[in-house]
DNA sequence: TAAATAGTGGACAAAATTATCCAATATAAA
DNA sequence: TTTATATTGGATAATTTTGTCCACTATTTA
């Protein structure tokens, strides 16, 4: 469905919401124990989501990385996949043709047309505040 | 979504079917034209459906790939994807997670699991044998 | 201003996926 | 039975994705 740094990126996105929630900054380190991932990989991911200004980063001692609380419910799923992944999920041919459109369909493409757009509501509604406040009452989980 | 490689057993498998009900075998050099694939990586995903029991194989002159006309309604979209992609698609978690069940459930998983269910019975209920008529009537394409 | 801390960016490495090549095998037809 | 044809299977290569390492920059604090 995505791809490995997407479910990284995603799984990294809630841990930080959920701590900024309650004022907290955190390291890449605290992140990549959280999460359960390569500290080093994780770094990356960070750095395309801090340029696609999903989340804030700070260098120097009290550093960190972090999100604005204010614009929390705002950040939907659909962003980190986009910053992520791109379009390829939304756009590309389930079948892999390069160009798959209603004139010239692939011979699945209504079929996955329906799943596509309810992924793609979904992707878009479900916001990462939503999700943190989920984990951070201990609903759901990161690792494991 | 599914590898490159289900992807064009996806396509296989619908030319070979829409072949198949005009009687005809096709070599893998006709497959790999038909839907624009690297012939020889296409002969080893061929070489997989065919140890499922999903296509037959015949070597020797008048050799080539074919499917049974009588059984072709029976094969579904979803034997296809599980005998190449196996079933991460169904039963891995969308974040990655090795245990993500609804006892542990992973930030995203009752919203992954309405998509899931609905792609997973997309996949059981679409016949081989719809999509290659549709191909066969020029309503849908495999290349480009 | 010096030292310590935390993210950044680039080069590099490992693993997985995608793709190629070719000798071997099976089979139909001459 | 020989020849031509078509798939098979194993080795190998290229590409992409995933993951690591390390010197550098920015920033806070002493």
């Amino acid at each position: 469905m995505f791809s490995k740094a997407c479910e990284y990126g995603i799984r990294a996105s809630v841990f930080i919401a959920e701590q900024s929630l309650l004022d907290r900054k955190v390291s890449l380190k605290d992140v990549a124990e959280a999460i359960e991932s390569p500290a080093a990989y994780t770094s990356k991911i960070l750095q395309r989501l801090s340029k696609s200004n999903i989340i804030n980063s700070d260098k120097g001692p009290t550093g960190g990385f972090s999100m604005d609380k204010s614009e929390l419910e705002k950040v939907k799923l659909s962003s980190i996949v986009y910053a992520i992944d791109g379009d390829n999920i939304y756009n590309g041919c389930g079948l892999g043709l390069k160009k798959c459109n209603a004139d010239k369909p692939c011979p699945v493409h209504n079929q996955f047309k329906v799943i596509r757009d309810e992924l793609k509501k979904m992707l878009e509604t479900t916001s990462v505040k939503t999700l943190a406040i989920d984990f951070e009452k201990g609903l759901t989980f990161l690792r494991r």
